[in-house]
DNA sequence: TCGCCGCGATAGCGTTCCGTTATGGATCTG
DNA sequence: CAGATCCATAACGGAACGCTATCGCGGCGA
């Protein structure tokens, strides 16, 4: 005979009001069943746990000394399976999110904040990582989503959403770039731009957008971080390319921003998760608040 | 459906193996069989544990939270388990004894040496207090057995060996008292004596058997320690009456002892144990080796 | 002192649960 | 494309469990 959880908790009930009788009234259960339930445990210890007569019930020293471990270990069990049915009623739990810089700054705080106004006890781990980094700890579980740049084309990922990320020209107040009726490479290629780092993703699209048309950009400046770009754009360096995803080009009010109309100048935003796998619930519900709001961003090319 | 060990060992020989196959043949089931138990586990919590197909397994983020505070769990019930075995099998064990200072310190010693020689992995706790403390310790189930003088007439109690302490006389050899046939009351009377402290249970009984005689002892001296006694009566001060159990009587070389040809000198003592419950194993045990010593340090007034 | 009452133990029976074999569907392999 | 492998499902048979009924024992009141 195995050890089991009901019998443990026979015991405890048994122990702890030194009846039979009451114990298997409070168990919902027959009496006989609950002397049954106490000698099979007593045989699975192959111990005497109680000391009984038709007058008295007590626990032998055994019994006493077992009460506690039995205890702390029917509470444990218990909380696991109360904390787990409330992570699975999708009361509470932890989302945890790899994502671009560009995204975790900007539209996922917005996101995160109207999730946990409708979800309080939802909290979220979010890592600013760049694409590929994205892709790996999606691979490797270490998150439950991830926003990623660029195709995914891995079988162990599966790509929950999709989005365009249109790079966008920032320009001061006034510029004439401003004035032009759509923002194209070559519009671009008539004034000093203030680009990215070369290590950069976004620099790598700008790059390969002015390659294929052939053309060399007028580099005024070079910068790694976007808020330093433009800072330069708005002491007059030059237009600075940014994704439409980052908070920076709205960060300076006498600056302005438009898309470029250009598709080399737009790169895919895939949203992801380990194929396969089962999403844990509160990640499930956050994507009915991240999905509109990556579509939203996106297709406004705000 | 409630939370049951046989699921959680299941979950967690799955989600070790990764394999339903492997760990069915682990544990001796059919595959079906364990795929209806991950099920219902995974119903009891209201999650999904495991991610499966027909090429891989591996568990779900909730699972793999949950792995170690399963494995935790099995651990401890499972030690819980072997340890209570191990002492209902008599492998080890604690026994808790209560004992007057005279048999804690004389034949008490001599029993647990000779078991432990017997069975090494036993342990014991001693606790040497004046007879109405061994009582209560028992009733109270603080020890799990006693050693107690004079009679015992409680119903919460059972007498497991009685056992007959003769009070002795201790003398500096070659005095006269040890040359009479039998030491009696009378012949102690002839001599000067150094007695107990009136609050000790040895002077009650002097007393009494003096009162009953219609006799009055020629007090030497009084000593509240047995040891300090013996020394006077190395000093030459008188001799000294003293329980047949207490070591202090053979401590000094040159003094001689001689048991008490007199009824009332004689006191009960008594292994008792509380009434109506079960001894552990151990101490069960243990009654083996102390009852004969009981019986053989008494019968031959030692 | 006798009979009643309350409590735990036991017996017999029915149901429920669980594990087994057989089989299906999906996926990787040669 | 056929075979092998692995998990899921279905149907069946047996074991386990809980229930009702009853017994034995000890305390208590008449």
């Amino acid at each position: 005979m195995d050890l089991n959880l009901r019998h443990v908790r026979a015991f405890v009930s048994v122990a702890h009001l030194r009846s039979f009788t009451r114990a298997a009234s409070l168990l919902n259960l027959s009496q006989p069943a609950l002397t049954v339930q106490i000698r099979r445990l007593e045989e699975a210890l192959a111990v005497r746990l109680l000391d009984r007569n038709s007058r008295s019930v007590a626990p032998t020293r055994v019994g006493r000394e077992l009460l506690p471990v039995f205890q702390r270990v029917l509470r444990e069990l218990d909380s696991v399976v109360v904390d787990t049915r409330d992570l699975a009623a999708r009361r509470h739990g932890t989302v945890r999110i790899a994502a671009l810089p560009s995204v975790a700054a900007g539209l996922l705080p917005d996101a995160i904040a109207s999730f946990r106004a409708a979800h309080p006890r939802m909290s979220f781990v979010v890592k600013d990582v760049i694409a590929e980094r994205v892709l790996a700890l999606v691979r490797r579980e270490e998150v439950d989503l991830g926003v990623t740049g660029g195709e995914v084309r891995d079988p162990d990922l599966t790509v929950l959403a999709r989005a365009a990320d249109t790079l966008h020209v920032v320009y001061p107040e006034g510029h004439p770039i401003g004035a032009v009726a759509t923002v194209t490479l070559e519009a671009l290629a008539e004034h000093p731009l203030v680009l990215m780092d070369a290590e950069t993703s976004v620099r790598a699209v700008v790059d390969a957008a002015f390659v294929a048309a052939g053309r060399l950009p007028v580099t005024a400046c070079e910068a790694t971080y976007m808020m330093t770009a433009v800072g330069m754009v708005r002491a007059g360096l030059g237009l600075t390319i940014l994704p439409g995803s980052a908070r920076e080009i709205r960060a300076e009010p006498d600056l302005r921003s438009r898309p470029i109309s250009e598709a080399s100048f737009s790169r895919p935003v895939c949203l992801i998760a380990k194929a396969g796998r089962t999403l844990p619930a509160a990640a499930e519900d956050f994507l009915g608040e991240l999905v509109p709001a990556l579509e939203a961003e996106f297709a406004t090319g705000a």
